[in-house]
DNA sequence: CGTTGTGAAGGAGTTCACAGCA
DNA sequence: TGCTGTGAACTCCTTCACAACG
């Protein structure tokens, strides 16, 4: 039933958190839970979830809840995520190394299958039991390891070449760190995480007496 | 002029993309931009940057545009970047030792003055030219170096409990990057910025041929 | 004459409140 | 009886289009 294109975009945002509540909801034996339950562990309101929820055609069960299994299994699906997901990673710098050595990314659905720098002297040194890979050798193993999600850790000066080449190469979502705008086409997905952005937002609401708005959203770039 | 208790949570998101846009024009010599060239540096359109400017109270030249000094001394006001902001990191595992070497904090109106954490064994030694103090210390280091604003990179089992411990010690703004939502009492401002729900996002949209809608947002968790 | 600032229109997302069903 | 699913009201944000003005 999911009805892909048409969910909302602020409800795919929060299929994430809905998923990762679930994951959590199971560990702990739950097997069912109620747009409540689910709305408190996501630090969203009931009434959301379940407009979220109903979105995707998803059926709970009234006087009951949802299922935890059913729902993370068709969360999972509208996401896309029943495959693990091949990704790599540009820039092995700070950041980079720290994403690479990150497990979460493994444990959510993705894989890390290659990590990138243009950097000779760090080509061939190991990050998080993976070797570094020549940027050079990108579009070959964007091909070879069927990669479409790549994350861009690069200093800002290279991240629209950067971008540029991903594009090129087929990359069709890129996660941007580098605190810059990059522009890619249309039928390119970005994302930008900037942590100075962040804080300059938390900067805003502390001055002003640490009141937040009533839920406190995560804007940040993107675009075509 | 700034009104800031009315600025809408909007705007006051993409206040740091202007502001990063004007810095830049700055340093290429660049004394005025148009609603036009400034959205164009930052992604987004030009009505929604004259609206939002609008929104400041900063009045731009007809005919002319915005003075990159003017604009830039306007926002950084009214974000509460005037002063120097000190911050603090809590959790030095491969994600806090990147964030604590990213250069990006200082230039950007924050100052690193404390890394945190719980384990002995990290306590002591040194990550980007700063010593790891113990978590314990907490209280003491949050009023002696007024630090308002901290950064949560713990693993997620002790996000929670470390965010209440920054609560009780006067913190009212947190960055949390662990992959759960923290709840914290109204009065305190947080960003949840997750790699994993942001790949996840992304994968939707991939996954649904690559396309992505108008004008990618970045929704995140935060709250009260 | 070019660009801002803004009323007005339109669209998206949120919340309400309750009918409907297990 | 309890909780979902949803029409309807509402609020917020975006976009349009143009008058105002340096």
């Amino acid at each position: 039933m999911p009805q892909a294109g048409r969910i909302p975009e602020a409800t795919v945002a929060r299929l994430p958190l809905y998923l990762q509540a679930l994951v959590d909801a199971a560990e702990q034996g739950t097997t069912t839970l109620s747009s409540e339950a689910l709305a408190q562990a996501s630090g969203v309101n009931s009434a959301k979830v379940r407009k979220d929820l109903s979105q995707l055609g998803s059926y709970g069960t009234r006087g009951v809840g949802y299922r935890v299994d059913e729902l993370t299994g068709e969360i999972s699906e509208v996401l896309g995520l029943t495959r693990e997901r091949p990704i790599l990673i540009v820039g092995v710098g700070n950041l980079g190394r720290a994403l690479a050595s990150y497990a979460g990314f493994t444990q959510r659905g993705f894989r890390l299958v290659a990590l990138l720098d243009a950097d000779a002297d760090k080509v061939g040194s190991e990050v998080g039991g993976r070797t570094v890979e020549p940027f050079s050798e990108l579009a070959a193993i964007v091909a070879e390891r069927d990669v479409s999600i790549a994350v861009l850790a690069t200093p800002a000066a290279a991240a629209q070449p950067v971008a540029d080449a991903l594009v090129e190469a087929g990359i069709s979502a890129i996660l941007n760190f580098a605190p810059v705008h990059v522009s890619v086409p249309d039928r390119v997905s970005v994302r930008t995480v900037d942590l100075s952005t962040e804080l300059q937002i938390l900067s805003f609401y502390e001055q002003l007496h640490g009141a937040i708005p009533r839920r406190g959203a995560s804007e940040t770039t993107s675009r075509s």
